[in-house]
Order: structure tokens, then C-alpha cells, then sequence
DNA sequence: TGTACATCAGTGAACGCGCGTTCACTGATGTAC
DNA sequence: TGTACATCAGTGAACGCGCGTTCACTGATGTAC
């Protein structure tokens, strides 16, 4: 239990480095994510991490891990189950929003090379791409759904990379979602026709 | 002029670097693109890149800079100007081959946050995306060439990431090239009914 | 053709930095009796 | 209810490292006469 005036013993320590983390990536980048850093800013020392993490790579895994899941709820309150061009297009949207709204979470959990290793990272990105699918078979119930979810998934995904390097206009958030919707779209008159 | 015994004037140790640091980047990750590194496997004094780089980014975004003008001639090779769908799917094949020819590169040049002040760097990216603006004018005629570009560029750079991320089956460069074929065609379709 | 000299590419020592990680430790917690 | 003690979360000093960058320098180059 921990007791509010008690500062030796932190309380819950390894959920306060994680967002430490998260705060630290989104100010600086992915460069600032140190351990001594998180440390710093939890107020706590330079190796107390350690009873939490096993090393720095654990600590990055685990932030990406939540990633994926934020992400997953980003979708899921975007529209439970799309079935329609335009709840399709509502999920895509809420996926280049999650870009914008974390890019350095974001690039950590894409654009980073990352460890195989870490069980809660795979299962998560699986979740991800299980979810993905499950859409575009509702969506589009006639098509080939391995083909056509890798399909949207990767315009969806590039239009977020594009967005999140400034190569595209991303002044206002509707200007964005327009631009989604509108490739959106492009794929499932698509896939209407075939 | 260099001297082929000589080893105190390097002769092209601008060029040296350059190649230093392209190597590195596939070996290491950009993790391991520092200006010591760099020096070092030119065979050079740790401060010698300052005479021809004014510093770490300056250098990274020449080797960016470089990664834009090779990603044109890969598509440019792929196909000069492409009108038809086969043909524009050929130049979208080129662009995630190259991604995954030289990962590292392909990141530092969309994955970096990166300054916006390397003319050099602006350049080459503005280059990119006009090409990628009139490839679409030619194979799409008729559509909505700003709009539709953008949906074609989003779609194959997030092919590119999702491969490069490990997040689609990319065992062989054929299974690759079909998956990039048939996204590509969707759209086509897509246009064709519009 | 030979020499003096300005130019400039590369040297090497040194700086201060922040990092990841180890280690033996200490202080707080909570449980068994 | 009170006390002894095992557990374990956090400390702080220390390690070695590689980094970017500065500085005064030196050696090679090539040009003007």
C-alpha cells in the first residue's frame, strides 16, 4: 500500500516510468526516452527503473504495447463494427487521428526497428491486424479479405506516415479526415466494381 | 588532385563520408550513423567530416537528400512516364522494392523527424511528389490528379512501411511485388467506375 | 623550371555530456508469532 | 496488540562508453612569380 507522505517507497512505480515515458516521447522524440531520463522525471533514481524493467528495451516495449492497445480503442469507440463505406471511413480517420494526436508513440511503435521477442508487443500488433481484417470482412462481405484488408490497411497507414513526415497538408484536423475519407472511398467503389 | 599514395588528403572524403554513412545505416540502424563512426570507417580523424559537414545532421540529411534522388531513378527505371495500370503498378513495385533494399535509408528519409531547413532535402522530397503527381495525371486521365496521387503515394508508402515493419509477409520479392500489384489495381478500378 | 607562399584538408588532444548498467546498501512494509 | 524479521523497492556511488564539438596545429597542394 502505498502511503501519500512516504516518498521512499513510490507506490506504483512502474506505471508512473511509463508515463514518464510517454511524456518524455512525445517532448523530445524518441530520443529523449532514457531510462535515466524517466527516471529523473518520476522523481526517482537513476536505477530504480530496474526493479521494473529488465533494461531500456523492456521499458520501450512496454510503452509500445500500450500503444497498440490505445490504439485498438481508438478504433473501436471510431465505430464498434463497420459495415458501411462511410463507418469504414470513420475507423480510418480515428487511425491517422492517433497518428497526429502521438507521432513519436506512433514512430515508436511503427517506424522503430523492435524486438521479436516481446511477447506483448506481438500480441498486441496482432490484435491490430486481427481487427483490421474483421473490419474490411464486414465492410466489404463479397471481397477477398486477407488481400483487400492489407490493402486498406496500408493506405490507411501510409496516409498517417505521410501526414505525421509533413509531406501532405495537415493544417486542420478536418482537412485530414476529408482526405482520408476520400481514399477511403476511392477503395471501396473499388471493390464495388470487381 | 589525389594522389593514389598520399593518405593525409583523403581526395573525396565528402563523397567518403556519404558512402561511410549509407553503409552504416544498413549495418547498424540509424542508431549507429554518428559522425565518429562515420570517421572512422572513412579512415579518418574523428574531426575530418567537419571540414565538409557543419555538423551530425547536416550529414544525415545529405544522405537523405541522396536516398530521395536514387528513390527517383528507381522509379524513373521502373517506368519513365506509365499510362496504363500494369505500368503504374510496375513504378509502385519499384518504390516498396527500394524500401526494402535499403530499409535504414528509407527510414531516415520518412521516418526521421527531420529539419525542414535542408534545401537539399526539401528539394528532393518535392521532386518525389511531383513525379508521383504525374504518374497519376498519365494512368488516370480523367480523375482528380491531386487527390488521387495522394491515395496512390499513401497506399504504396504504407505497403513499404508495413514490410519494412515485418507486419506483412514478405518472404519473397515476388510475394512482395504481387500484393503491391494487386492494391494497386483495386484503385485503378476504383477510378475506372467513378 | 624552381622557389616562396597562401590555402586548405586533415590531425589529435581535449572538453563536457548523458547514457546503460553493476553493485552493495538502506529504509519501509507487512506478516508470523 | 506488540515485536522480530523476511521481503523488497528504492538509493547513490561508480564503471566504462561513445558521442558531438572546439581548438591550435601540421602537412600537402597548387599557384604566382
Amino acid at each position: 500500500m502505498s502511503q501519500p507522505g512516504s516518498t521512499y517507497h513510490h507506490g506504483d512505480l512502474r506505471a508512473a516510468c511509463l508515463r514518464a515515458a510517454r511524456e518524455l516521447l512525445e517532448e523530445d522524440g524518441s530520443s529523449g526516452l532514457s531510462l535515466r531520463a524517466v527516471a529523473r522525471r518520476a522523481g526517482v533514481s537513476a536505477t530504480a527503473p530496474y526493479r521494473h524493467y529488465a533494461d531500456r528495451e523492456a521499458l520501450v516495449s512496454a510503452v509500445a504495447a500500450q500503444g497498440y492497445r490505445e490504439l485498438a480503442e481508438y478504433l473501436l469507440a471510431a465505430h464498434p463494427a463497420p459495415t458501411t463505406p462511410d463507418e469504414l471511413a470513420a475507423v480510418a480517420v480515428a487511425y491517422v487521428r492517433f497518428a497526429l494526436d502521438r507521432p513519436a508513440l506512433f514512430r515508436v511503435m511503427f517506424a522503430e526497428p523492435c524486438d521479436p521477442n516481446s511477447e506483448e508487443r506481438v500480441a498486441a500488433t496482432a490484435a491490430i491486424s486481427e481487427y483490421v481484417r474483421g473490419v474490411v470482412r464486414g465492410a466489404f462481405p463479397g471481397a477477398d479479405a486477407d488481400a483487400l484488408s492489407v490493402t486498406v490497411w496500408a493506405l490507411v497507414h501510409g496516409l498517417a506516415f505521410l501526414h505525421l513526415d509533413g509531406k501532405l497538408d495537415s493544417a486542420t484536423p478536418e482537412l485530414v479526415a476529408d482526405q482520408v475519407r476520400t481514399a477511403v472511398r476511392a477503395l471501396f467503389t473499388a471493390s464495388a466494381a470487381m
